[in-house]
DNA sequence: TGTACATCAGTGAACGCGCGTTCACTGATGTAC
DNA sequence: TGTACATCAGTGAACGCGCGTTCACTGATGTAC
């Protein structure tokens, strides 16, 4: 890298610049499309045409529709892990009568139902089989998302208390397994806490998926409050398990 | 319907046997694709050509490539449901250590890990949005799975236990709604036993999504261990908040 | 400050692809008399 | 039992569509001297 960027004198070139510009507007556009549309209709084609361009010129700033693509989910997964921690923070600074954690998980509730077709793009028929990018963009903020919701969930408990929490016996290789992980953000978890968060996690993701993704329509207006009252009960169930200081 | 049908000297005329038998490897031959390549990937042409016929020929059967999709999720719901009540049966027959529920879950989980694809016709995104169609044989096939996993959730409880349980207070409309509900086959549920069972189903559910669209694919292989440990406390919980006889 | 040059965003034209669906037909097969 | 006929599964040809991607180009724009 030439030593002359990134001085103060000169920030970041011009056309460095622009490109980052147009390649944002060249997003913001495919999110749109996603959003009016759903994620399997994205078409390089429809996203020129709405930028008033021709197809070819998107390949200046994406190789192929799948880099596009995984740009996208990236984005996604940054917008629904900032509503999370934007409103743990709200909570924080102007605390309701609720748990910090039902407000996390309202968040993540209302992320989905508000842009259903997004929330599609990461939770829905994955669009291809990826070898699993490593470490990229997305696995950061999917770890964010997590330690947001690890925070609320066991906030107020001491590591001896969660590392003492009253569940089923894990084998030796799992709790070895789970360890090692370097699923925790902040300080590693006990085993036993991390069996709570990852029954947690997926009792209130499958709450959400059943609502956005259509199966609980039967339910209509009440699918807030029946996702709230799980939430509640959630809560209370983790925290019985974990024994008093 | 003409009268000489359905008599005992000609049950079923030859033809209408011969067409549905020809439906039936129309249907086959689309559910292997599926398989193969995932319900997005479904085309009228590819299973036509697996077939060996050309695809104007399937039009003689079905009238588009949506009433196969319809067709062919009906029986996968049909397929999935018989499976927990196959489970639920071959517990009853044999009784393992374990709860029946915990059986009826891992059925769920075990037909979506093992047909990944299929999972993701029923689950994954939608294909299209149905104006949900009111009464077929989906709707049945969903109710008669919640039918037995709720049976099993809640084996060995009277109604008065169930209608006492301890959940967060229902809103008055929520538990009018949920009283008309025609959700529970066998006799109708309590509201605060609906309350629970819409909870632990959604847990469950949002257990085996996660696992079988691959975003828990960093636990590797102890997800089945995750999954049963997560039923048991889920039920632990769930028969925690049912009083006494 | 002025000029020659390299960069690169965007275009026009084209490729080959697979898709769902329609239409007019043919020919085997089961049925009615 | 034999024959004429209606049914209908399957075909050949064609439609129009939108897609991702490649290639050789042009011309504006920022840069280096």
């Amino acid at each position: 890298m030439p030593a002359t960027r990134h001085t103060t004198t000169a920030p970041v070139p011009l056309r460095e610049r622009r490109r980052a510009a147009a390649a944002q507007e060249i997003l913001d556009a495919a999110e749109r499309q996603i959003g009016e549309q759903g994620p399997a209709a994205l078409s390089l084609r429809a996203v020129a045409r709405s930028l008033g361009m021709t197809v070819q010129a998107l390949y200046h700033y994406f190789p192929n529709r799948d880099a596009l693509v995984t740009a996208l989910i990236a984005k996604a997964y940054g917008e629904l892990s900032d509503a999370l921690q934007a409103a743990a923070d709200a909570e924080r600074a102007a605390p309701s009568s609720a748990p910090r954690l039902v407000a996390v998980a309202e968040a993540y509730r209302d992320w989905g139902v508000a842009r259903p077709e997004h929330f599609q793009l990461l939770y829905g028929t994955p669009l291809r089989y990826y070898a699993a990018p490593a470490e990229g963009p997305t696995t950061q903020a999917v770890r964010r998302m997590g330690a947001v919701f690890q925070r609320e969930l066991f906030a107020g408990f001491s590591p001896a208390q969660l590392a003492a929490a009253d569940v089923p016996p894990l084998s030796p290789p799992y709790r070895e397994h789970l360890e090692q992980l370097p699923l925790h953000a902040q300080g590693d978890l006990p085993p036993a806490a991390v069996a709570l968060f990852l029954s947690a996690w997926g009792h209130v993701h499958g709450l959400v998926v059943l609502e956005v993704f259509g199966h609980t329509a039967y339910l209509g207006a009440h699918q807030a409050e029946v996702f709230r009252t799980s939430v509640r009960m959630m809560l209370e169930d983790v925290h019985r398990r974990i024994p008093a200081a």
